[in-house]
DNA sequence: CTGGTTGCAAAACCTTTGCAAAGTC
DNA sequence: GACTTTGCAAAGGTTTTGCAACCAG
């Protein structure tokens, strides 16, 4: 299966002219190997291991350039490192603020807030690029059971 | 500019046995006059006209302590710096990616992805904590009309 | 007085950049 | 061979931490 989907990427990229250097196989390869995301400092170990010499800052900027090409996004799950994947790879992200879980959510629940955005502000949401943050469903519980009162703060204040 | 606003902030704080010091006081004044959000160093720097010697590290370090207070929150606007605001003050924002205009949302249109979220996943989303990045209409048309086709040309996979 | 806070400096952390050497087509 | 990309090292920007002096209550 990654097989193919790394072929295919590799011939998308060729296709459009671009070169297919030795860091931008190892990190296409790395990340269909990835059933989720990575961070580019994982994305550096995993590299590291049948690519000694690829250096961090290849990884950063070939992501990067990787990125343009519309190959990899990245997302960001909080405090900490951003995260990468491919680009057809399309999920959105929660984040528990309490625990750090991250819960992986359907697109289609947030076409209602896309649309309306656009709507009424003309405004094009990308909306996987920052995780959305909350309490999962465990923590939710914790909190509204016991000392903190966040069901209160909602209301604000 | 609201003067009850930070007198209440101080009782807040005294009656639940904390202490007010210069750098909190120094902080939850600059916090209170700004309309907006502000980042560590905006407030290093508007705090340092009256009180030149509070330090960038206090500064973090007392904006640790108010948020574990509840009294003050920080979010992340895009990449780059965190910034922080009272936590009475509620309000969302539309991050445009590519000129970095800030839109305000109505929080309204929030809340069937929160209900969706909630029913789904059991997930409770903090809807002040979520920056919504993307493109405002003027990028948006750019983007669309043509001068980034190469973006479109993204069909990968 | 007493324990929480602050100032300072230094580091931790993630990411970017300048430049020469190397690699890709 | 021409041009892009990489390796290296060093810096960039943001935030955290150890420790001693300090201050609010």
């Amino acid at each position: 299966m990654s097989e193919e989907r790394l072929v295919a990427l590799f011939d998308s990229l060729r296709s459009r002219g671009e070169r297919l250097t030795t860091a931008r196989r190892a990190l296409l390869t790395a990340l269909a190997q990835a059933d989720d995301h990575r961070t580019a400092d994982e994305l550096a170990a995993e590299v590291k291991d049948a690519y000694p010499a690829i250096h961090r800052a290849t990884i950063y900027r070939t992501l990067e350039t990787l990125r343009r090409l519309g190959v990899v996004e990245h997302s960001h799950l909080g405090h900490g490192p951003a995260v990468y994947h491919l680009a057809d790879d399309v999920h959105h992200h929660l984040v528990c603020e309490d625990c750090g879980a991250v819960t992986e959510a359907a697109p289609s629940l947030f076409t209602g807030l896309e649309n309306a955005l656009r709507q009424e502000y003309g405004f094009e949401m990308e909306s996987r690029h920052f995780a959305v943050t909350g309490r999962c469903r465990a923590c939710a519980a914790v909190a509204s059971g016991g000392a903190s009162a966040a069901v209160e703060g909602l209301s604000g204040a």
